[in-house]
DNA sequence: GGAAATTAGTTACAATTGTAACTAATTTCC
DNA sequence: GGAAATTAGTTACAATTGTAACTAATTTCC
């Protein structure tokens, strides 16, 4: 049925995931923004700092893949809003190690189990033997990927 | 070693997913806007006409997922680019079906291979019974995904 | 038959995100 | 020891994307 050329984007990967991905996203991005008054790259911070306190922004861009530019941005806000704490590393004074707030913690503590619901609504529907290689096919996707985007043009990020 | 609050983001099925994808999405767009000066939802509408020419942008919107704004605009790009053309319909002139030019197809046909061998780079780390897992996990994920978000908030979208 | 409601698509504006240039601190290396 | 290069993080600006309001055509329904 298909012509030679044609690719039906429908079952192309790359547009699967993407529709995927978005769909989860966005459910769940105006959930927290209506609930918490939190963004996905707030969020995100909030999440890397309840599990590593002190850490620096750099640090926190390294672990999410997030740009040090968006980190910056979410960093300031989560100041301004005070669930987080900035501390001047002394040994490098470029150097801030962050970590959650009092505040901080109870708004994280807050979230993980909205997370934790959306997660085990999607998992929910399937089998541990799918959940396992789900893992494992995530996992080696994410690797190929890494290596697939730089490699390809000339962009040396 | 997790504190029973700690969600450990990196494991968060929804957080890998939209790693995963941001990263094939923009090693795709940086080559496809480098090599043809495609945006993704450009390409995505070129995709779609090329599989099922003379429809709405409506239709576009409902088979991609994507935004009418969105469409919108990638069309009235392409349009200008001449890699497609639009015909008032009569029986209803609020609408106008689409299709690709003959230069449209000339692109689609060169950027296709391209999408192609990105699609089977990330598939070739798979076995094929993790790329059989993977479709239909895809393909649940997906459903509940799209029940969930609506289901969740008061958003009638 | 015509006012009110709906629909396709566009335009205007606001918010978000990405890129480049920058400041200030530190490190390298002659 | 100090100029040149590197690094952490921020700021300014441009490009992209999302939301709301809009126009023009069509449909509904009294």
């Amino acid at each position: 049925m298909a012509r030679p050329t044609d690719l039906q984007l429908a079952w192309f990967l790359p547009y699967r995931l993407s529709v995927l991905s978005n769909t989860i996203s966005s459910a769940m991005a105006s959930d927290y923004s209506r609930r918490f008054k939190l963004s996905i790259p707030e969020w995100r911070v909030l999440a890397v700092l309840a599990d590593t306190p002190n850490i620096t922004a750099a640090d926190i861009s390294a672990r999410t893949a997030m740009d040090k530019v968006a980190v910056s941005r979410a960093v300031a806000d989560l100041l301004a809003r005070e669930a987080i704490v900035r501390a001047p590393v002394a040994a490098d004074r470029r150097k801030s190690h962050l970590c959650l707030s009092a505040s901080g913690m109870r708004m994280y503590a807050e979230v993980v189990p909205v997370a934790r619901r959306y997660e085990q609504e999607l998992l929910n529907g399937l089998t541990p033997t799918d959940r396992a290689a789900l893992d494992r096919i995530v996992h080696v996707l994410l690797e190929r990927a890494a290596v697939l985007g730089p490699a390809e043009g000339d962009n040396p990020r």
